[in-house]
DNA sequence: CAGAATCCCACTCGATACTG
DNA sequence: CAGTATCGAGTGGGATTCTG
């Protein structure tokens, strides 16, 4: 799960961009949790329907990672976690906005 | 270079987006199109530095297949070919537009 | 529940060489 | 110039099992 490697020295601001969310199912995950504020682990789990356990850990791991999410633990039984954006990943809302009213309407449009 | 599978019958719209534009390369070299309106073949392959020969190749291909560019052939000598953004491919415009100016921001900030 | 660890195959993707 | 073809190492990522 290696994040890819663009050459941003010559400053394309969509390499840039693409560091922080080009994994697999990053903003997605993203997406919900602009959507819901906070995400249990099971509830991506859920969410994300073709993701599996390994790799929506690893992608959590890097979000957190990139200081784009914030991970919150409680500890008490059952073991209880969640997700919450940060401020840093809070500036991505208009990115993923902008791809999920895209994605909205090509839905509309192709059943 | 497969597109990957995300379950859009949930109508996931970022997953939907995301059909189209996950590709390696794709969101990059549109970009380039929507900046410089016309690329050829030889001018995203200087853009794209990191960028093998076959993956721009690929990545070409699957945008024609999307219909989201088109690619224009003039028979000269020497052999001569670019690509434009299609109506469909310039819906894309704010989403790679939103990818582009958090990307610009971010390289202020840092360098 | 929330993950970490292991296994392992299919596919990705770069390097190189070739073509019209 | 604008690609295609082939080869092969590396790894992405699913399935499964285990832990606290």
């Amino acid at each position: 799960m290696q994040r890819r490697v663009y050459d941003c020295q010559v400053g394309c601001p969509v390499e840039s961009t693409l560091q922080f969310i080009s994994g697999k199912w990053k903003s997605v995950i993203l997406y919900h949790l602009i959507e819901e504020k906070v995400c249990h682990f099971g509830q991506l789990k859920r969410d994300l329907k073709d993701c599996s356990t390994r790799m929506l850990a690893l992608q959590l791991v890097e979000l957190e990672k990139d200081k784009l999410i914030q991970k919150n633990i409680y500890s008490e039984e059952p073991l209880r976690t969640d997700y919450t954006l940060t401020e840093f990943g809070a500036t991505l809302i208009p990115v993923i906005r902008a791809m999920s009213e895209w994605g909205d309407r090509f839905n509309q449009l192709n059943g």
